[in-house]
DNA sequence: TTGAAAGCGTTACCAA
DNA sequence: TTGGTAACGCTTTCAA
């Protein structure tokens, strides 16, 4: 970081302590129960005008600002909706779906904070989401086990709330089988006649979660068919999708499942680079149907991937929070169909 | 979403209160104190080693998980950084950067949260963080203003700090000045022998902050050459690339700056399958430096960003929270320089 | 080694 | 219409 020459240091502001409603009920010359019933507009109480609006003004000139924790342990509850932050870059899809659901939550008056459990993994990770006590929980992936889900319901959270490959017991569950992209895909390739199908699995930390599923749902596909699935391990570089493509004779394959877009577009580079003809020779399919693939030439044949929308997630967090006795709900919300191009 | 059956309703866990450092008291046949000192582990009092176990045996039978919201208001701080969830969208390179910081953060012992300010604006979002008492504040982007520094300040942040394209009195910076971004496309292009400069421009809302100092950079760097500057307003599908690309020549430009690499790919299709040689009747040059440039034929030229690490940010933050005396600092951190490959 | 009590900033109940 | 007061869950000082 290249340093440029500090302003001179502004009067100090002396650490000033932060102003509370104390503070405020005494510059107002009022009680501190009227300067919360002003500021909180509280219908049931009536307060003069004049009242109103010095304590107003007392407010502002102080700059109070009202202090959430102080606020939510009187309260006993808040509307703190936490998840945790991703530890991996996401793509897209999964963005689109995330702020169309914090819009969702924040329009129901919910407040949604992603929280950064670095290096925290599964139950000890809860325990750190438990001790903000939210309103509720959202969880991407695995890795939340029973446990988790009872420490995160005993301190108060009334609604848990799953993303991921499996059920977990005591949480409602947004089923997202990626068995089923990897299928789709599969049943694509044999029906367009391919015998030989490799199936990308990325090497890159932090995917089995999504590879795993993906490469079993095209071994599904493929069970009854007599095709053959193999696993092609490949790091996100040029030089791994080079060797891969060196060998690709050898190894005799005449179509691919890509893992996704982006490691179509590798590996579908790497192939050409060595001059195995696409699709003729192998055919190649991605998933996430992403801008990309529509520019590759060939247009590349991709998964298309149907997340839930973030508003009916938002509805199912305000349905579980207010009736907390129903039981946990489940649905299936991962849709796949082959988007078919020219690559395959 | 598909609706699967629910499992039938488990035996209501009663609702049962949240258990509270006082339950585990009670069970453990000790005061608050005595817990509070087992579970901390202050070192300040010997506590005899089978009150310490019939302390956390307690705590584990109830599941007790401390409050973070009393503990923070009894403590006068707590170790929250706080920053706003971005609203749009974000590539890889800032994801990288962002869990890089929320790593470098947590081993420092804070807790990175981010809050999805879903609508608020400006200093009507920098109240409502203010709210949360973080100990520091980190906000990308323009839209908070000195009031909003200073609410910040007065409710306790020590450290608040701007990752943008200008400093805010009060408020650290990280200056990230894109303009830099379109100097070093503008400078390669010029050398290269363009005259007639186009620059792209997301039509995308919320991309302005970046594309506005992108362009304003290729301005400055044509400025003094005679060649144009021609802005190309965009938008992120194939039909609005066909569409530029049809009216090519009748621009007349040599050389583009396409915002980034995803946009570059975007019109280099449109150029090719619109007869427009690239580079040799025009270059395209793209920014970001990924991964899909090199994939392209001809190989993207690209402007290569540094971004600050996040160690180092988290350094600068935690530097500012144990001495908030000091004044702010800036930093220009945005290292920007053309890779040079086939397209320009 | 342990316990009692005060206090952090809010809000809600009950009196005045 | 307004004010006093108690309570939320926790930590820490002081006393025993």
């Amino acid at each position: 970081m290249v340093q440029i020459p500090n302003q001179p240091v502004p009067p100090s502001p002396a650490q000033r302590p932060v102003p509370t409603s104390a503070d405020v009920a005494r510059l107002a010359g009022v009680s501190r129960a009227t300067v919360s019933y002003v500021l909180n507009n509280t219908s049931a109480v009536r307060i003069s005008e004049p009242t109103r609006r010095r304590v107003h003004e007392a407010a502002k000139d102080l700059g109070y600002v009202p202090h959430a924790a102080a606020r939510s342990l009187r309260a006993g509850h808040s509307r703190m909706v936490l998840m945790p932050a991703p530890a991996v870059p996401v793509g897209p899809l999964y963005s689109r779906f995330f702020s169309e659901l914090q819009g969702a939550l924040g329009r129901l008056d919910y407040t949604v904070v992603q929280y950064g459990s670095a290096g925290l993994h599964g139950d000890e990770a809860a325990r750190a989401w438990a001790e903000l006590r939210p309103v509720a929980v959202l969880v991407p992936g695995s890795g939340l086990g029973p446990q988790g889900v009872a420490v995160l319901k005993r301190s108060g959270a009334r609604a848990v709330v799953t993303l991921g490959p499996e059920r977990v017991e005591g949480a409602h569950a947004l089923l997202m089988d990626h068995d089923r992209v990897g299928h789709s895909a599969g049943v694509h390739l044999a029906a367009r006649g391919r015998r030989r199908v490799g199936v990308v699995v990325p090497e890159e930390p932090g995917l089995e979660i999504f590879s795993r599923p993906r490469l079993e749902g095209v071994r599904r596909a493929l069970g009854g068919t007599g095709a053959t699935t193999t696993e092609l391990p490949l790091a996100y570089e040029e030089e791994a999708a080079a060797r891969l493509a060196a060998r690709w004779r050898e190894l005799g394959l005449d179509g691919v499942f890509a893992y996704n877009d982006e490691y179509a577009m590798l590996l579908m580079r790497a192939l050409q680079d060595a001059g195995i003809a696409v699709p003729e020779e192998t055919a190649v399919v991605g998933a996430d149907d992403l801008m990309l693939g529509r520019l590759l030439r060939p247009r590349l044949s991709t998964v298309h991937i149907e997340l839930p929308s973030g508003r009916d997630l938002a509805e199912l967090v305000d349905r579980a929070v207010r009736e907390p006795g129903a039981g946990p709900e489940t649905h299936e919300v991962l849709g796949a169909r082959v988007v078919h191009r020219d690559s395959s």
